[in-house]
DNA sequence: CTGGATTAGTACTAGACAGTACCGTACCGT
DNA sequence: ACGGTACGGTACTGTCTAGTACTAATCCAG
C-alpha cells in the first residue's frame, strides 16, 4: 500500500536485498584479490554493512565465495547462451560461424570472466565442485549445444563429420585456446585487441572449415 | 677424512646442498596447498631444516616461491623440448605428428604440471612475471618450434599454409586443449586415462591434416 | 686440533583475520 | 503505537604466520 515512495530500490522484498549488496561487493573483491587474499571485513565495508549482516546471510566465507561464484558462473552461461541460440543458418555457412565464433570469444575474454576463470582454478583443489560447476556451465554446456547444431548441419550434407561432440570441442577450442590460454597467464597484462579477437576466430573457423566443409557450400 | 661415509648425497659443494633440500621440500608443500596455503614453517619442517637456514638462502617467502616456480618450469620445459627435437620425419606425416602428439601431450598432462599450471594462472594477479615466465617457456616456446618445423614441411609441399605461425598455435591447442581445460578445472578428480590421451592427440592431428595435409603425402 | 661459519632449536614480535558477543538503534508488519 | 527482528558499530577471542633474535651444538677448512 502507502502509494508512492521508492526511495532508491525498495522494490526488493525489504529485508533480503542486503544480501544483494554484499554479494556485489564480495564479487568485486574476491576478483579483484582472490580467495585467500580476501577479508570478510573489506567485504562487510565495501557493502557498507556490519560484519554481523554478512554472517547473518552468509554462515562462512566459503559459503559465501561458494554462492558467489556458483551464480555469477550461471548469470555468465546464461547471457552467453541466449545469443547462442542465434546460429540459426542463412546458408552462408562461414558466415554464420564466424558471427557466432566472435560474438563468443568476445564474451569469454571480458576482463571479469578471465578474473572468475583464474579464481576458479587456482581454487580447483580447494573447492572441487567449483570447478566442475564451472566447467559444465562454461565449456561443456557450449560443447553440447555447438554438437546438436553440427549434427542437424551433418545431417544435411553442409558438414562431413562421424562425430558430432568431438568436431564440437575441436571447433570450440579452435576458436578460444589460443587468446584464452595465453590471458590465463597474464593477469590484465598486455589484453588483446577486440581486433585480434576477431582474427583469431575467423582463422579458426576457416581451419575447422577446411577439415569438415563439403565442397558444395560455402 | 674417516674413509668410507657417503650417507647420502655428499658430493654437493656441501654447504648449499640444503638449498636443493629447501626447494625439494618447498614445491612439494607449494604445489599441494597453493602459496598462501603454505607456511614457511611446514616447509621447514619437511626439508628437516630450521627456519633459519631457509631464510639464509631465500630473502623472502616471495623469493623462494619465484625461484621454485621458474626453476621448476624450465626443467619441465627442457625435457619437454628434448622429445619435441625427435620429430624428424620418416615420411609418414601422420605418424610422425601422432607419436609427437601423444608424447607431448602425456608430458604436459602429469598431475604435477597441472598443479603448477594451477597454481601460476591462480597467482598471475600476485606474480606477473612467474605468469609470463610459464607462458613463454611453455606454450610459446612449444608453438615456435612447431612453427618452424612447419614452415619447412611447407617448403616440401608436404602441408599447405600460409602461416606456419598460425597453423602451429592451431596444431597445439586442437591437441591440448579438450584434455588440459577440463583437467584445469577438475583437481586430481576423475583424471583422464592414458587412453584418452591418445585418443584425443590422434584425433587432433586428424583434423590439422584434413585442413593443411596435401593429398599427395599420408 | 682449532677457529670461524653454518645450523638447529626455540622463543619472540608484530600483525592479520575468521568468527563471536554485546549493545543501542532503526526498521517493519500488525 | 508496539514488539520483535534486523542492523550498525565496535570490541574481543583465538589462531595463524612472516620474519627476527639468541644460544648451543655441529660442521668444515687449514
Amino acid at each position: 500500500m502507502t502509494s508512492v515512495r521508492e526511495t532508491v530500490n525498495e522494490s526488493e522484498p525489504r529485508a533480503s536485498r542486503k544480501r544483494h549488496v554484499i554479494l556485489q561487493a564480495a564479487r568485486t573483491v574476491f576478483l579483484r584479490n582472490g580467495y585467500v587474499g580476501t577479508s570478510m571485513d573489506e567485504i562487510a565495508g565495501l557493502a557498507a554493512v556490519s560484519k554481523q549482516t554478512v554472517y547473518k546471510h552468509f554462515t562462512d566465507k566459503e559459503c559465501l565465495f561458494s554462492e558467489l561464484v556458483t551464480t555469477t558462473v550461471s548469470e555468465i552461461s546464461d547471457r552467453v547462451h541466449e545469443e547462442l541460440l542465434n546460429l540459426e543458418d542463412s546458408g552462408k555457412l562461414e558466415e554464420d560461424l564466424s558471427a557466432w565464433a566472435r560474438r563468443t570469444l568476445a564474451s569469454v575474454m571480458q576482463p571479469a570472466v578471465l578474473q572468475l576463470r583464474r579464481l576458479v582454478i587456482g581454487e580447483a583443489t580447494r573447492f572441487p565442485e567449483l570447478g566442475r560447476t564451472f566447467y559444465e556451465l562454461g565449456p561443456r554446456r557450449t560443447i553440447e549445444t555447438l554438437a546438436t547444431v553440427f549434427a542437424q548441419l551433418a545431417e544435411r550434407g553442409v558438414l562431413q563429420l562421424d562425430d558430432p561432440a568431438l568436431a564440437a570441442e575441436h571447433f570450440n577450442w579452435l576458436i578460444m585456446s589460443a587468446p584464452l590460454n595465453r590471458a590465463m597467464f597474464f593477469g590484465d597484462d598486455q589484453p588483446l585487441a577486440a581486433g585480434d579477437l576477431d582474427r583469431y576466430a575467423d582463422a579458426g573457423v576457416r581451419v575447422f572449415i577446411a577439415a569438415h566443409g563439403t565442397p558444395g557450400h560455402e
